[in-house]
DNA sequence: TTTTGTTGTTCATACGTATGCACAACTATT
DNA sequence: AATAGTTGTGCATACGTATGAACAACAAAA
């Protein structure tokens, strides 16, 4: 029944080549007569011949599998950026290899098992990997790049969101708006990115306010879920110094908090309040929330970090890359776009 | 810099010991001297040895590598379901390498190219491969399962949700609600599933209606998404037929449908009209929806997936198997649970 | 003591590909 | 016509692991 799978040599003998011969043939860069070629291709469809990727990687040293690195996938946010990323690499013929770190104990140890696989890279999004660990990779000759992510680095390449200027967006959007009394939120548990976001903002008020008219706090709700909005909500709405304007480093935490606004204020009073997200979740835009938010562009960091990735392959000793992917504001209805002139 | 990594030769001689026996060390099964092992392990240590899988996997013939191929990530319940899988298939020591097949053109032929990697298997969640690439990977020797997939197989393994079984808890729910008017609704373009409960649905309720009490429509909106529910919501709430009942085949059209109900009727009108989705995805419990709905237990779908499959490695001969996984209702605000005595 | 069995190790080989080197058959140059 | 260069192919080998067979050392049984 399942009789071995051809290999190279099988297509060989069939038409009549030395099995080098064949290997040439499915190299677009080697010398190989046409009408070779076309009789080697003949034969390897005749028999359904695959090239054994195994053996390949073991005479080249490197498979076409890319490691994907990754956390907290039940955050759709990041789900989706898993899925830009997988589409990503495999327009470059490279194989995404999938690998999620949630849990905590585990992380470098089955980090450190990536290594077996002779990966031609590794892209690490999210997870809180030990600090040698990318060094462990490198010193394997695996490139690493991070996306979003503290860690600095003098090996590995990095790309993130200009995480600072999109709270700075946020904040200049308010300004323009004419709000006054801001708050910005961020889960507890502090991420790169959510904190930058806070910092942005905040640092943006600071150096354009002439006197004080603008007033500005920061909120710390748990997570960085929906959920966390929900529950937040209460203590920013009652608080004495109600707030006109509200900056979320995250969506989810925003379309928590909207929910629970339907329920503690009237849409008149929620009218008046005005609420800019992050990231720009598919969420986001449903009529629902309807949030104006600070996009991330996340298709274009997806491309970026595999672009950076197959450049360091390309030129394997260059320095460290650093770039930031500017945000962008997206005007819906929680922050209606003020008439410019 | 980039020294050689270190093999098992390499290991064997630092320990004073043969290759084969650095090989059976790492082998639990292999009878080792408890002595000997412990310097093997102690030696690979110092040298950061990592097996190399390329040329493991060239012996065994076979890669720990799990094809996870899949469509329409942009949907959150897949995305939310290939988490799970991938989280699954880790747990097992296999490695799940994604292949998304959105483009449909390209489908065959990528599928194809992932017989080269000596896969321990494939599961097809979704897209729509052609009948005969499930016998190619079998020809070559690679297990498929299939889950919620309509290709009949004589080959695969199949795990489903008990589509038509879902179908049928929302027209019991509906009938013990006591509504009398209902609509099923799903999309276009038919995907097993969705026929499935659709057929569910109207199954149980012809054969459990004696009389003419209960009326039961079809319905079809343009895809399976968020804006086709937004867009049918008008064509449902403006019929003659106002109906008192709603089964969506998927929770994202019933999202749409209600944040679209939203602005076509009163809340007091739409508290009059039940609303059931399928799925439960991670939105359906949103305080904005609070959603009704027919539950695929997905968690649950996807250990059974991986189960098959490491099923099916351990007996390879065994009869295909097809299993169907029941679905559960959750009751939310669309619908609310009825007194029972 | 001889035989039989057990345990722990080494030897040798296979897996399927890529590639440096050699070489033959031409073509272009002198 | 002789020399140099080009093109297309084959030979041989390396990559790093797993594993059957052989074997040595030792213990247990006869």
């Amino acid at each position: 029944m399942t009789k071995r799978n051809a290999t190279s040599a099988d297509v060989a003998i069939l038409a009549g080549v030395s099995q080098s011969t064949v290997s040439r043939s499915f190299d677009p860069d080697s010398r190989i007569s046409e009408a070779t070629r076309q009789r080697v291709f003949a034969a390897a469809e005749k028999l359904g011949y695959q090239i054994n990727k195994a053996a390949q990687t073991m005479i080249k040293k490197r498979s076409d599998l890319v490691g994907l690195v990754t956390a907290g996938l039940e955050d759709p946010f990041r789900s989706e950026f898993l899925h830009k990323l997988i589409v990503e690499v495999q327009n470059c013929g490279l194989r995404p290899m999938v690998m999620d770190v949630s849990n905590q104990q585990t992380i470098d140890e089955e980090l450190h098992g990536l290594i077996q696989y002779q990966l031609s890279g590794v892209i690490i999004t999210s997870g809180t990997p030990s600090e040698n660990i990318g060094k462990a990779f490198i010193r394997h000759g695996i490139p690493v790049v991070l996306v979003n992510r503290t860690e600095h680095s003098d090996e590995a390449d990095i790309v993130n969101l200009d995480n600072e200027g999109a709270g700075a967006i946020a904040a200049e959007a308010f300004m323009k708006s004419g709000k006054t009394n801001l708050v910005v939120v961020r889960a507890k548990k502090p991420s790169f990115s959510s904190v930058m976001r806070a910092k942005g903002f905040l640092n943006y008020l600071a150096s354009h306010i002439n006197n004080d008219e603008i007033q500005a706090t920061e909120v710390l709700c748990e997570t960085g879920s929906y959920d966390s909005g929900y529950q937040i909500a209460d203590k920013i709405l009652t608080s004495q110094h109600k707030p006109d304007g509200v900056f979320f480093c995250m969506d989810h935490i925003a379309c928590g908090f909207l929910d629970a606004a339907k329920q503690l204020i009237t849409a008149k009073e929620m009218q008046s309040i005005g609420v800019i997200g992050c990231d720009d979740i598919a969420l986001a835009r449903f009529k629902a929330y309807d949030l104006t938010t600070v996009k991330q562009p996340s298709t274009e960091i997806a491309k970026a970090a595999v672009q950076t990735l197959l450049n360091r392959l390309k030129y394997p000793t260059s320095a460290p890359s650093k770039q930031a992917i500017p945000a962008e504001l997206i005007y819906r209805s929680t922050l209606a776009k003020p008439i410019t002139d």
